[in-house]
DNA sequence: AGCCTCCCACTTTTT
DNA sequence: GTGGGAGGCT
């Protein structure tokens, strides 16, 4: 029953969507636009940061749907769960129509968690399967190293054994090959039985880890190919850190149409210690021989000084290609490089600095225009008190998880439980909470009780209590007694959830409550905190998000997939436990990093976003700062490769637009003896090349670099006056004079005479003449136009038109007056007495706007405000996004619901697949030779070097023995079996895929020389090592 | 045996 | 800041 052919037509586009089309493509340049229209079966587009990749992804997705593919048939991976929220929020702004309520988008993770769950029964997966995240993964191997009692490891090492099993199923290597792969018993051999052992626990409990989601998922659509007949396009954003599991997703979620788009830039892969795979790249291009490579080369975020630095930084990696990237922006202000005395002081600069640079700029910049990104989430800690110090609002996106928080995980364990009894793992962790005399001893005694007689705790503590068996764990009376009453506790809750089932309730949240009610978690909460904390209100945020969800879900927007061809055995369920199992599943594969709540309070000066440079990934900052640039922090201590240390670093300092601070400090604390010690600057940042390129200290604010700021990020400067007035406000001197001190009688910029304050302004604004005209009507000559086609949209500055000329006129009165000012006071003092009072309506206008701003961003332009509103819509379901997403096609009108032919309910029949997407008109019929715009291109196809792991696997196992074997194969198999490869592949065999036994006669082969030739966005660089 | 408190060692990055 | 282990008390 293959679906069958074509379907006759394809809906033709109709006028309404010819229009979408056009604004779809306005702002985006020539190669972007090709890019987003183009027919290529399959699609990458290599390119450095800030060059529009996220977008044009996006662009070319609402592309599609425009021309009528029916978005249940298009697949697109992100790189987080945020990032598909984004861009649906955009393809939504596009084209409107709730379209992209039913793409199929989301992380490789999520996608996977889908379709097991619609199809998993097919390859015999239980039902409702629990999700087990790092932490559940980490205690099952804890245990079994303790009940084991190995001799080459203890509890502690559980985290090392995970990541280490994670990153063997990342690439495919099961527990037999894996042993396979060892020559001999030795001291590994404890690790394969762990291993081995990890493996049986999860299937036992019902859980599937991160990994095995990806993997069951390949085993699904390889053997029912039906799940996926109907996907027309996928799509990838982020492909350099998909690995080998992900690629052969990708392939099958493409394999009944072969088309696929990834996005995705070498310099960029920041996710190796995850088995991120790079040599994806170039076994795609080997894969689908007819790929076609796009390249983007103009970089839109930064100005060029950010830009400079960067590529310095980047460079240093030698065995990278040599790539372009045009700076559209003009110079701009050189990165500035500090050194500190400690993490303390150097955090206490960066938060003077930040609220200098509002003040002098008129508070042209918001809290939600700062990052600072760190290596490590350690690193915050630093920078938190001096944040709550200034009262500058932050979110914290770092480290431990909302769901992780010790008081809101017991919670979802509990309902782990109640939905699926057998769940040992949750039951194991919740059975002794609230205390319950139920103490390591007898929880461990329990636990191997179980393993021992092959069933589930939940079995055995029934048994138990009942008297059926008796307990060999240690249980004491009191303990057998409170285990009747948890035991009750769940049946009477999951009686609860069956009582709601046929009410047709949908909401857990009344669930929960009862279920904590139940066992007085309240209390217990409130009973371990330290004084101060208020953890409670995490669990009420937590039953808030169970309520949002499941209104979410009734309401329609769920995440269900479409049915399609191998729905004939769709499993009916009753909704709440559904809705019960999908919250659950979302929470593990979750990124919120905060407690969403923390969203609302604040408002009108935004909120600073404190992130790991991990976390920074896609997204973008007018202002960034990056401490901690010392040997050891970057490159950390425990990274095992260096390079990707270097792209980290990059991968952060191109997220600033306007202004980046890297900073390091001199001196550390030991941890151990709190002694000093000294530290150096990150080795990437001490070549001398960079010297010239950087400043020591932040820049001097004159009216020439506010103009400059405004420009780069398209934003209207602010007002003479109110950069008087915030100026005069914070009486700070207009340079990065910070003394590091904590003495609140000492001031931290030394002690300025009135008069050397003075100077300094006047110097400051030497430089004003035409400050006030280049503003206002003359900024689009200034500004340089990026834009071949006269139809930019994007030109940023026509989204604040509307004041321009009252505003005009304000500053061609003001600018005769500015001419002759002192210094801040005297200027103020000018514009109160005089001239202004001559244009009070335009002064009218000004505060109307400035009020107007109050309800949402403090900034006064037009453009936040347009943003404020953008903002409202969404701000209650989610952290916000960073700019990057934000201002995207802000202008787009919501085109008209179009009616939407499907019903998205029952069985129904999988939509038919439209015939690709159609070009209705495509720009020009050119080929598309851009491999191109950069000055190296990718060599013919059979002659790039085989690098990856990947091909060599198949060649290793020839015939495939394991459970993975590869799906690459199947897709085109012929492609990577031309001579030319073979032959290298075969030289390369010996170092597959291991690097722990490679034989030392082996060369390991010294690509070096070929990669240089080889065109740049194809390759990040070498071999590693 | 549980449970509390104190102390020590350790703290990369994440779906 | 926190998790695991040791020691003392119930
Ligand atoms: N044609 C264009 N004209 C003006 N601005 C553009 C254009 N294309 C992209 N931009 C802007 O450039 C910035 C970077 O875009 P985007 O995030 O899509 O880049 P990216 O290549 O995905 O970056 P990264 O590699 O860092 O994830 C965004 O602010 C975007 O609005």
């Amino acid at each position: 029953m293959e679906p069958e052919p074509e379907p006759s037509s394809p809906q033709e586009p109709q006028e309404s969507q010819e229009l979408d089309v056009e604004l779809i493509l306005d702002g985006l340049n020539k190669v972007q636009r090709d890019a987003v229209v183009s027919d290529a079966e399959v699609l990458q587009i290599l390119a450095p940061p800030g060059s529009g990749k996220t977008r044009t992804l996006t662009s070319r997705v609402a592309y599609m749907l425009a021309n009528g593919m029916s978005p249940s048939n298009i697949i697109v991976a992100t790189f987080t769960n945020k990032a598909s929220k984004e861009m649906k929020e955009r393809i939504s702004k596009m084209i409107g129509g709730g379209l992209e309520h039913r793409l199929i988008i989301g992380t490789f993770h999520s996608i996977a968690t889908k379709y097991l769950r619609k199809y998993g029964h097919l390859i015999g997966l239980p039902k409702e399967f629990g999700i087990a995240d790092t932490g559940d993964s980490s205690n099952v191997i804890s245990r079994i190293i303790k009940r084991n009692k190995y001799s080459t490891m203890d509890g502690s090492d559980a985290g090392n054994v995970r990541s280490r099993i994670s990153t063997l199923k990342a690439k495919m290597q099961s527990v037999d090959d894996y042993i396979a792969s060892q020559k001999k018993a030795n001291s590994t051999d404890e690790f394969s039985k762990i291993y081995d052992q990890y493996e049986k626990e999860l299937k036992n409990s019902n859980l599937l880890d991160f990994d095995d989601l990806l993997l069951r998922c390949l085993d699904l659509l390889r053997a029912h190919p039906l799940c996926v007949s109907n996907i027309e396009s996928v799509l990838i954003d982020e492909f350099q850190d998909t690995n080998l599991v992900q690629f052969d997703l990708m392939c099958l979620f493409a394999q009944r149409r072969n088309k696929i788009t990834i996005v995705g830039d070498p310099d960029q892969s920041i996710y190796g210690f995850r088995a991120a795979e790079i040599g994806n790249l170039k076994t795609m291009q080997q894969v689908y021989p007819n790929t076609i490579v796009l390249n983007l080369e103009e970089n839109y975020r930064s100005a060029a000084a950010i830009l400079n630095c960067s590529l310095e930084v980047i460079q240093q990696d030698k065995a990278r290609p040599q790539k372009g990237i045009t700076p559209t922006h003009q110079l701009g202000t050189s990165p500035v490089l500090r050194k500190l005395p400690s993490p303390h002081f150097e955090a206490q600069w960066i938060v003077q600095e930040i609220l200098r640079l509002r003040a002098l700029t008129g508070n042209m910049f918001t809290f939600d225009d700062i990052a600072i990104l760190v290596r490590s989430a350690g690193l915050a800690r630093d920078i938190e008190p001096q944040m709550n110090n200034q009262r500058i609002p932050y979110r914290l996106i770092a480290g431990t998880k909302f769901f992780e928080r010790q008081e809101v995980k017991p919670v979802l364990d509990y309902l782990r439980v109640i939905i699926d009894p057998n769940n040992s793992e949750a039951l194991a962790r919740v059975v002794n909470i609230p205390k319950r005399r139920l103490g390591s001893k007898s929880v461990e005694g329990l636990v191997a009780e179980a393993h021992k007689r092959g069933i589930s705790i939940w079995t055995l503590i029934c048994k138990g209590v009942r008297g059926d068996l008796k307990f060999e764990a240690p249980i004491s009376k009191l303990g057998e007694q409170s285990l009747c009453q948890f035991i009750k506790v769940i049946k009477d809750i999951r009686k609860l959830l069956e009582s709601a089932e046929l009410a047709m309730k949908h909401d857990i949240a009344p669930i929960i409550q009862s279920l904590l009610d139940k066992i007085g978690y309240r209390a217990h909460i409130e009973n371990m905190q330290k004084p101060g904390e208020e953890r409670w209100v995490h669990v009420e945020e937590l039953i808030e998000q169970a309520t949002e969800f499941c209104n979410n879900l009734a309401a329609g927007f769920d995440d269900d997939l479409p049915d399609s061809d191998a729905d004939a055995v769709v499993i009916e369920e009753s909704t709440i436990s559904i809705a019960l199992g999908r919250f659950l599943a979302n929470a593990a594969l979750a990124t919120v990093k905060e407690s969403p709540e923390a969203e609302n309070s604040q408002a009108s000066e935004g909120v600073l976003t404190i992130s790991t440079i991990h976390n920074a990934k896609g997204l973008e900052w007018p202002i960034v700062f990056v401490p901690g640039c010392y040997t050891g922090s970057i490159p950390h201590s425990r990274s095992e490769d260096t390079d990707e240390e270097r792209r980290l670093l990059y991968v952060a300092m191109t997220r600033a637009q306007v202004l980046l601070y890297l900073s390091y400090p001199s001196e550390l604390r030991d941890r151990k003896s709190g002694d000093k010690q000294e530290s150096n600057l990150c080795t990437f940042l001490a070549e001398d090349k960079l010297k010239p390129l950087m400043k020591s200290a932040g820049p001097k604010i004159s009216l020439a670099v506010i103009e400059e700021f405004g420009k780069i990020m398209g934003r209207e400067c602010p007002t003479i006056e109110k950069i008087q007035e915030t100026t005069k406000a914070a009486n700070l001197p207009n340079r990065d004079d910070y003394v590091p001190s904590d003495d609140p009688s000492v001031n931290n910029y030394g002690t300025y005479t009135e008069n050397e304050f003075q100077e300094d302004y006047d110097d400051d604004f030497d430089d004003h003449e035409g400050y006030n005209s280049r503003n206002s009507y003359s900024r689009t000559t200034t500004t340089r136009n990026y834009n071949q086609s006269s139809t930019s949209a994007y030109n940023r500055s026509n989204s604040y038109s509307t004041n321009r000329t009252t505003m005009t006129t304000a500053f061609s009165a003001q600018s005769t007056t500015i001419q002759g000012f002192r210094s801040a006071n005297s200027h103020m003092h000018s514009l109160v007495n005089s001239q202004l009072e001559a244009e009070v309506d335009v002064r009218r206008v000004a505060f109307k706007r400035k009020s107007d701003g109050i309800s949402g961003d403090n900034n006064d332009t037009k453009q936040s405000q347009s943003k404020s509103v953008k903002q409202k819509t969404d701000s209650k379901s989610k952290p916000k996004p960073k700019n990057t997403l934000a201002n995207y096609f802000q202008k787009a009108p919501v085109k008209e619901t179009d009616a939407l032919p499907e019903t998205r309910t029952g069985t129904s029949a999988p939509e038919p697949a439209t015939k690709g997407p159609t070009l209705t008109k495509p720009p020009k019929q050119e080929k598309y030779i851009y491999l191109s715009s950069s000055p190296e291109r990718p060599p013919p196809r059979n002659e790039i070097i085989n690098q990856n792991h990947h091909l060599q696997e198949q060649m290793r196992r020839n015939p495939p023995v394991s459970n993975f074997t590869s799906v690459s194969g199947m897709v085109n198999g012929s492609s990577y079996m031309a001579p030319t490869t073979m032959s290298r592949m075969a030289g390369n065999t010996a170092n597959a895929g291991s690097s722990t036994s490679r034989p030392a006669s082996a060369v390991p082969l010294k690509t070096l020389g070929m990669r240089r030739s080889m065109s740049g966005w194809n390759d990040r660089h070498g071999t590693k090592k």
